[in-house]
DNA sequence: ACGGGGGCTTTCACTGAGTGGAAGCTGGGG
DNA sequence: CCCCAGCTTCCACTCAGTGAAAGCCCCCGT
């Protein structure tokens, strides 16, 4: 084979894979090739087989998408649908008591990804959108899965620049390293206006026998708002789903 | 390379994902190997980099199950996540409106695949699961697919054996041609206990500028059932859902 | 402590699946 | 009518992938 050597096929249909996104689902085959960084021919060959087997379709304007086929089988994952199944009728629940929006989220590598969010057609609207990332620094759900992850994903949150968003946002390290004390501590997180200025989180961990593997939140009007009294409900839900996961409760 | 040439190494890999399924979404090296038909040197291979991009990952059992990072690509598919997302507030209007069961489903090849699914905790258990498949020719969403699906379609599933369920199952490929111009031709299909001998369901069509791309149904016991006055509900749910995807009404 | 076995990982020399430049094909806009 | 952008096909070259076999690890029974 010639060009670029030391790239595998399979990376290479990985690649094409990772040039979709929430923003751009559906692209040209020029779009793919270029996203990818690979010629032509080589998109065009391996893009057929994927169209075959289901993984990408191919609309009416010639553009392609994901295929059904690669929902399904994403449907597959622990951390994705399974979660989701589980924690459903709590976030009902938690939703029917509070009439907020309530968020579930898991980590992946360092970022947060919301896995299920039910969003109430009266609460603050939220940008978020499921099966899409977000920074873990900024979020409740985000304090959560960043205070109880490894040491090392830690460190390497803190190294990086932390993105504002808000004149709420930490962005200090050493501030967010003792926020993050904080949320170890007490058992829940609040971001209060970090993200939007209108809304404030309240989130608390989901435990398996590995750990924390989830975290979950209610995201309300800052104005209306008490943290305090919201921890309570969070966490219960939380310790409901843990038990359900076998993570024991403590 | 050596054995089984014109395998391609894309089918092969794509292979090791169809080895998957909601019967074993975990599988030990091995197993994978022998699923995907596949000597174990080169599924360790494959495997690996799999891991290492996140479409699979690894439990403590040492297991491999789907990733969260296919999960998310998976999400982006317009007729799975996308098209969950705008059916969902009107699956919920019609939750709320009869709590019932509430399901949505596309036609996959010779199948049908269930996109999202709102199981009222007192109405009639069903057994779809997010993500599952079925056979079209039984359910009411199945019967509305298969009755808006291309003829090569029709007349495959026509052709080959109509699993029967229940004593009420069309097994007859004769029967089951009219059915399908009867529900072209009313607008609904009712499917009253061909699935289990407790359920009925009533489904209508979803259209999109291309024709039919999905089905909405209640499934209900069939003995408080009124497949005439649930038929309109159901209908107009599903046209307030073509109107939102560019499917015209009529 | 020891041996056996099942499952996972690594090695190595061979080879055909994959490559990408270039040439052909579309179709639609001016 | 021609041009251009984007898609599809072709072809000779070559390196990524292959799989049998050997090595490794850990658990279980004795």
């Amino acid at each position: 084979m010639r060009g670029q050597p030391g790239r595998s096929v399979t990376s290479r249909v990985l690649a094409l894979l990772d040039a979709f996104s929430p923003a751009s689902p559906a692209l040209t085959l020029s779009e793919l090739a270029r996203r990818a960084g690979l010629p032509l021919s080589t998109v065009h060959r391996r893009a057929a087989e994927l169209l075959a087997w289901g993984a990408l379709e191919r609309g009416v304007d010639g553009r392609y998408r994901i295929g059904l086929r690669l929902w399904e089988v994403g449907s597959l994952a622990p951390r994705g649908l399974g979660l989701r199944e589980v924690a459903l009728p709590v976030m009902e629940d938690l939703y029917e008591v509070t009439h907020e929006n309530v968020q579930l989220a898991v980590r992946q590598d360092l970022e947060l990804v919301f896995i299920e969010r039910i969003a109430g057609r009266h609460a603050v609207p939220v940008l978020t959108r499921v099966g899409g990332r977000f920074a873990l620094h900024a979020t409740g759900v985000g304090l959560v899965l960043l205070a109880h992850a490894p040491v090392g994903v830690q460190e390497r949150v803190l190294a990086a620049p932390l993105e504002r968003y808000t004149d709420l946002t930490v962005t200090d390290p050493g501030r967010l390293r003792r926020c993050l004390a904080e949320v170890r501590r007490v058992g829940y997180a609040v971001s209060d206006r970090q993200v939007t200025l209108d809304a404030l989180s309240v989130a608390a961990p989901i435990r398996a026998p590995e750990g924390v593997v989830a975290a979950l939140s209610l995201v309300v009007a800052h104005d209306r708002a008490d943290p305090v009294a919201l921890a309570p409900l969070v966490q219960a839900a939380g310790r409901v789903l843990s038990r359900a996961l076998g993570g024991a409760h403590r």
